[in-house]
DNA sequence: ACGGTATACATCGTATCACGAAGTATTGTT
DNA sequence: AACAATACTTCGTGATACGATGTATACCGT
């Protein structure tokens, strides 16, 4: 699909999936791959971004000798889904648009 | 808003402004004001991008002794809007992803 | 007559961002 | 021994929305 489209939603995507529990990148690409595809280079490019922003914290933790980043939301970044979800009326709108001038097809 | 959540709409926008008639830039503006807001700078790069994808062709005509450029819809442009209809549904998934994970609140 | 606003289009530079490619390192499987 | 899976990182690129700025004409109030 278009990459464009996807713009905005993806890094409220990544917090949403760090919502309910403390994960880690690996797992994240795994839980919401049956929504959206989301490869490695991508993702870890957005929590860096959430990161910076201080959408979330980071924990490192040892693992079966492999490391692994533990990402906890903070208040900023439920925040921001909740800002989501204010904005996505605006988007509804732009959509009605696109609807309501295609009903003569 | 967030600019990126609009990204991928605006080029499908301005491909349902024109769909019905023929029509210029600043009417598109117009048009499109109650559902999304668009600079100038915006439309006319995204004018320009959907004519190079021939989704459109240009006509110039004089109204007022001021230059106008009448824009019309293609067979490409209208199969873009098409698509866009397709791949709104894979929006959607996303977004359901983000809202059923937020029933906890 | 003058100034401001509306009409109409154009160009430039910048910031944001998704992603492919490539790399490092360990563990499990065949 | 070879390969897949796990896990994270960095680099470079292409797409694109938009503010700033510019050009030019028409209209309207004072």
């Amino acid at each position: 699909m278009d990459i464009q489209l996807k713009r905005g939603m993806l890094d409220v995507c990544v917090l949403t999936a760090i919502k309910n529990e403390d994960t880690y990148g690996y797992q994240i690409i795994k839980n919401v791959k049956p929504y959206v595809e989301l490869s490695e280079s991508t993702l870890y490019t957005i929590l860096k971004r959430l990161e910076s922003a201080q959408m979330l914290t980071v924990r490192t933790s040892e693992h079966d000798g492999r490391l692994r980043k533990y990402y906890h939301i903070t208040e900023k970044g439920l925040k921001r889904i909740e800002e989501f979800k204010e904005e996505w009326k605006e988007i509804m709108l732009i959509y009605s648009f696109i609807m309501k001038e295609g009903d003569n097809d």
